[in-house]
RNA sequence: GGCCCGGUAGUUCAGUUGGUUUAGAACGCUAGCCUGUCACGCUAGAGGUCGACGGUUCGAGCCCGUUCCGGGUCGCCA
């Protein structure tokens, strides 16, 4: 192997036009690929901007010319010579009309033969690549997704300095707060049998932030929750997490929607209407079955008890007798896709999410109507339904009947199942919303009690206030998502700082007074010395960074990712631990796989 | 914890109803040849615990059971 001594790089491969033709140069890189044709050579070498061919011919020292033999893929290579026209140009890469000719090369780092091509859309499998990451992160789709995070991230601090915002990073070791997620905890080696908890979000830090008089903070805050992963869930994720002081909510969503419009426009080139849709949670419920819906496609939920009230269909009759719900959504045009087979499949769908089937109807072109359950039903209710479903020829009607707790979310779940099947999404679109009014309490089946949707900090809405404690389920809070194409993309809330009122919310909570002072006294008594009206936000960046790029799955978007069952592949982590470190933490293991 | 899908050369895959001496192909790899390639071309070659274990069978890559690993999803994620 060589070494550099006596040459610097001037020059990243993939930045050479017919403007450097004639200069002489010097670039480093990876051997993409060596071709030997004899008595000529060429050498694509690549780093993160792209690609330049060496060449090597009768006009190249001997020497240079032997090594250039030796080399193979991978290979880490440094090379100076002069760039020159190529004799015949390749016009599918950007430096396709020149290269350069090397008189002098260097061998800087051997490799093995990779386990995998270095190249865009690798078709191996991810583990393969997560086992070798460094060697996935090489290739150009992960090399550009890791670039757009990294200027996303630019954005951001960019934004929010020039808003006057403060950075402040808060501890990563923290106390546990067993509410919600499940925590990742850290043993104390001074404090045996005490532990640590890694954040699940900075909340309360950010909020003792305010009542600290930074008045506008923001980070972007490592977060981590034990619970398992999926597709755009990672045990340990990016938030760019936003708490202002003296604000209400509309100038949270205002700066918040600055800095969407700032980033879509400088990331990639997107322009976004402000100010952005809003939906309330119960709008966004009846109308998508879901608080996070995707509008790039309509199918919206309608409801059918004045059409099938009193009907002879005892499921219908059944659900709207005990206070539920007959609601539907009309699937157009999609007579010749959901096919009996294919409904049967939905059907096995929502069964595995809690309803217990699926009522429906099939408009055939020629007029002729199929339907699970039209022998209970007159042709008078039959024609109410296509009524309110506005059926044509070629639609077919989708209908559930439940709890309404049942009744919309599954509703919601067929549609997008549906809308998947129908390939009717257009993968164009950006769009993006709010959702507000967000329940304040959501009830708990387990716990047979209501708990806070958000968190108990969350303050409800001036106009809830008088009704908190005879009316729980219709409390709403000033709580709001940011959701785009059916992802929610964040989520925040206006805070209590009124001490009565949030004894208050604690309490209805279940929380006596001694329990929430052992969870959160130290924000509590930061709230008795003077806490200024305020209010925050958290962003996904992970999630931000996967939908700007058109991706569908989080792992793209790291560097270096968990794989399902929260393990790294290359480093074999989680791992066990020698038995000294245990007793130096006075822990003792009593499970192990 | 439940459900669904997958696991065969380094990689991506094929492999018929369980039946042909040595489980194939492409790419990659190794060696040789080749003066304008860029998916270089040509010739030759190496490369396999069919995820693992057990069972059924005269015979298993294929059937059955268990298990491991991966992906998706439900539960879970204030």
């Amino acid at each position: 192997m060589d070494t550099m001594t006596g040459l610097k790089r001037t020059d990243y491969c993939g930045v050479f036009t017919a403007k450097d033709i004639g200069r002489t140069v010097t670039v480093c890189g990876w051997v993409q690929k060596q071709r030997d044709l004899g008595a000529l050579i060429f050498i694509d070498l690549r780093d993160r901007t792209g690609i330049i061919q060496l060449a090597f011919d009768d006009s190249t020292d001997k020497a240079v010319f032997d090594k250039a033999f030796t080399v193979r893929s991978e290979y880490v290579l440094m090379a100076q010579g002069v760039v020159r026209e190529r004799s015949s140009k390749n016009t599918e890469i950007p430096t396709g009309e020149i290269e350069i000719a090397v008189s002098d090369l260097r061998v800087l780092g051997e490799s093995e033969t990779p386990p995998f091509d270095i190249i865009e859309n690798c078709p191996t499998a991810e583990l393969t690549r997560l086992k070798y990451r460094y060697l996935d992160l090489r290739r150009p789709d992960l090399q550009k997704n890791i670039i757009m995070r990294h200027k996303i991230a630019k954005i951001t601090r960019d934004y929010f300095d020039e808003n006057g915002f403060i950075e402040i990073e808060t501890p990563m070791l923290m106390r546990s707060t067993p509410e919600g997620a499940r925590d990742f905890l850290v043993p104390s080696r001074i404090h045996k049998g005490s532990f640590y908890a890694l954040p699940q979000s900075p909340q309360l830090y950010k909020q003792l932030s305010m009542v600290a008089g930074f008045d506008r903070y923001m980070q972007i805050a490592r977060c981590f929750r034990d619970e398992d992963l999926r597709a755009d869930r990672q045990p340990e994720f990016t938030q760019i997490d936003v708490e202002m002081s003296f604000v209400d909510m509309e100038d949270v969503l205002s700066m918040i929607e600055g800095f969407v419009k700032r980033l879509f426009k400088e990331a990639i080139g997107k322009d976004i209407e402000m100010p952005l849709p809003r939906l309330t949670y119960k709008e966004a419920m009846e109308r998508y079955g879901s608080d996070k819906p995707d509008t790039r496609y309509e199918m919206e939920i309608f409801d059918l008890k004045d059409a099938v009230s009193g009907c002879g269909f005892g499921v219908f009759t059944g659900a709207l007798e005990n206070g539920g719900r007959v609601c539907g959504i009309n699937a157009k045009n999609a007579y010749s896709v959901l096919t009996r087979k294919e409904i049967d499949k939905l059907v096995e769908l929502v069964k595995g999410i809690g309803a217990k089937g699926i009522a429906w109807v099939r408009y055939a072109e020629d007029g002729s109507v199929a339907s699970s359950f039209a022998k209970f039903m007159t042709e008078a209710e039959m024609a109410a339904i296509a009524e309110k479903a506005d059926a044509k020829p070629g639609d077919v009607v989708l209908i559930i009947a439940d709890k309404q707790s049942v009744t919309l979310p599954v509703l919601g779940a067929l549609r997008q199942a549906v809308a998947k099947k129908l390939d009717i999404i257009d993968k164009s679109k950006l769009n993006l919303l709010w959702i507000v009014e967000f329940p304040f309490f959501d009830w708990d089946e387990e716990l047979g009690q209501f708990v806070a949707m958000h968190h108990p900090f969350t303050a409800p809405l001036e106009e809830c206030l008088p009704y908190l404690e005879t009316d729980k389920a219709n409390v709403r809070a000033t709580a709001y998502d940011l959701v785009l194409n059916g992802v929610e993309l964040a989520s925040g809330s206006i805070r209590i700082t009124d001490p009565v009122l949030q004894k208050r919310i604690f309490s209805l909570l279940g929380l006596t007074d001694e329990e929430a002072y052992e969870k959160f006294g130290f924000l509590l008594d930061a709230f008795r010395y003077g806490a200024p009206p305020h209010g925050g936000i958290g962003l996904g960046l992970d999630r931000l960074c996967m939908q700007m790029l058109g991706l569908d799955n989080l792992r793209d978007v790291v560097a270096y990712p968990k794989v399902q069952n929260a393990s790294e592949p290359m480093t074999d982590c989680p791992s066990v631990v020698d038995d000294v470190q245990l007793k130096d933490l006075g822990i003792e293991v009593s499970a192990q796989e």
